[in-house]
RNA sequence: GGCCCAUUGGUCAAGCGGUCAAGACGUCGGCCUCUCACGCCGGAAACAUGGGUUCGAUUCCCAUAUGGGUCACCA
């Protein structure tokens, strides 16, 4: 390949990173890195509108976060800025007026009040709402006029009346459609900004975008595009659509439900690289038996051929799972340390962080799970007897209520009060008795927490309360079951 | 509604004319075990429907159904 492959992810800034976008943003990423090419960041804010104070400052930050770290862009700049569309309108303006020379736009001076007629009559009559071309018919004296009598204007792409026309896309193959259907779009604005489907165009030939990746809504619009290198007669980029990525079937992910952001992830306790590694997968398979992938194991994986065609529906069950297989990777420490902010949620009590995170490192699949599994630790939770009764463990309200009796004075008794005392003078004690180890160490695990499931069991959780504690709720339980 | 596109288990998906139709998540059963989880073993579960083409269709073509996208001076 004579050129260098160089793609780009092209967001708007509006506060927040949806997952689909950041998707579309890794596949951009990866392409550039698996061909040893460039990837650049635009910021396509042409919307004066929209604009949301911090939102560029939130793409630099999940961008470096993830590791999608780009080669040119606005923070860091590069020989074809500037990477912000609102600062290149003077590049737009002269293309445009240089489009419209070459036959492929006009002017147009159409107020909101015409335009609103014509579509209000396309309604009635049923008709798909399109731009009449009334602008397009005007001699090149009036449009001199207009100008010259400083009426507000925007430019008009110059759409073929007849014909077809195609484009290839990488994923879903060749795509023809009649010119017919397709609307004299605004090009500039008059407010002198370009519109996303002139600024686009532009942008990706002046920065050499060689493959140009995004969401299969502009599929249709495509055609557009195309004719729009046409008639500047430049060369297209290979076009790559990807589909949407659904919370469900016939539903998107939503911003509303909290449910769709790169932020509102990680706010729930999920690792950015499982983010990454579940949504690479989500939409694009590298046809292996292979489930876990760095970011350069898929760099050097990816392949647009891998990309499917319908939309995937998010699973929230596969990326906890996914995140469970990355927190299991984390050491201790790290673990540790990233598990202490929800330890501080939820644990006011002094404990042995190390070894709580022992007990909770292969039992964690979110980090927002944590309170609620520690939550036993600051408060004795209100219980019923019942959880003492377990078929399984062959323990009654009564067995449990010896069981404890006899475990009391043996817990007195432990001088220094570590997993590996307790574990020793408990095992005697079983042995001593003749019975199961569930027979004691249930009803122990029972008093300790309050809890029918917890991190752990009688022993390790005694260890981690202490040995006041610990002969408290001890004594506690024995009281309530007599 | 017009136009464009898609359709393999509940979900992500492999497959690219001949397969007992992979794998993963989830689910179910079992083992391990001081509960739960982890781990290990095993099970159930799919080619949307109807026509063609072909010796042979999940794979190719056409309908139907369902789903997605798009029809802005938003991107």
């Amino acid at each position: 390949m004579a050129n260098k492959v160089r793609t780009r992810f092209a967001p708007s800034p509006t506060g927040y990173m949806h997952i689909g976008n950041l998707r579309t943003a890794l596949y951009a990423w990866l392409l550039a890195r698996k061909n040893g090419g460039e990837f650049v960041l635009r910021i396509e804010d042409t919307d004066q509108e929209r604009y949301v104070e911090g939102a560029v400052e939130l793409i630099y930050k999940t961008l470096a976060d993830t590791g999608l770290t780009h080669d040119e862009g606005p923070d860091i700049g590069g020989d074809y800025g500037s990477y912000i569309q609102s600062q290149r309108r003077n590049i737009y303006a002269k293309y445009a007026k240089d489009l419209v020379e070459r036959g492929g736009a006009y002017y147009c001076f159409c107020d909101k009040e015409r335009l609103d007629q014509l579509r209000a009559v396309q309604e009635a009559s049923k008709v798909p709402p399109k731009y009449d071309g009334h602008c397009s018919r005007l001699s090149a004296e009036e449009v001199e006029a207009k100008l010259a009598a400083g009426v507000p204007y925007v430019i008009r792409q110059k759409i073929p009346r007849e014909g077809t026309t195609s484009f290839h896309d990488e994923v879903f193959g060749d795509i023809t459609v009649d010119n017919a259907t397709l609307d004299d779009n605004v090009l500039l604005k008059s407010d002198g900004l370009p519109t996303y489907n002139f600024a686009n165009v532009v942008d990706d030939h002046l920065m050499h975008i060689t493959h140009v990746i995004r969401g299969s809504e502009y599929l249709s619009s495509t055609p557009k595009y195309n004719l729009l290198y046409q008639a500047f007669g430049w060369a297209l980029p290979v076009y790559i659509h990807v589909s949407p990525v659904m919370k469900e079937a016939g539903r998107k992910l939503s911003k509303r439900e909290g449910d769709a952001s790169y932020e509102d992830f990680i706010g729930k306790g999920y690792l950015k690289d499982a983010i990454i590694n579940y949504i690479a997968l989500l939409g694009w398979s590298p046809g292996l038996e292979q489930d876990i992938f760095t970011l350069d194991e898929l760099a050097a994986l990816f392949d647009i051929s891998g990309i499917s065609k319908s939309p995937a529906i998010f699973d929230i069950n596969k990326l906890n799972w996914m995140n469970g297989e990355y927190i299991r990777k984390l050491s201790l420490d790290e673990f540790t340390a990233m598990a202490m902010p929800y330890y501080r949620e939820a644990v006011k009590r002094e404990v042995n962080y190390n070894a709580l995170s022992a007990l909770l490192h292969d039992r964690t699949e979110k980090f927002s799970d944590i309170p609620e599994a520690v939550d036993f630790i600051d408060a004795l939770p209100e219980y019923d007897n019942e959880l003492y009764v377990n078929k399984k463990m062959k323990t009654t309200a009564e067995s449990s209520k010896s069981a404890l009796e006899a475990v009391l004075p043996v817990m007195e008794r432990i001088g220094e009060w570590d997993q590996a005392q307790l574990h020793d003078a408990l095992s005697a004690l079983i042995e001593q008795m003749g019975v199961k180890n569930g027979q004691i160490l249930f009803p122990l695990r029972v008093a300790m927490s309050g809890k029918k499931f917890t991190p752990g069991g009688g022993v390790e959780l005694a260890a981690l309360l202490g040995k006041d504690e610990s002969i408290k709720r001890l004594k506690k339980a024995i009281q309530k079951l007599s």
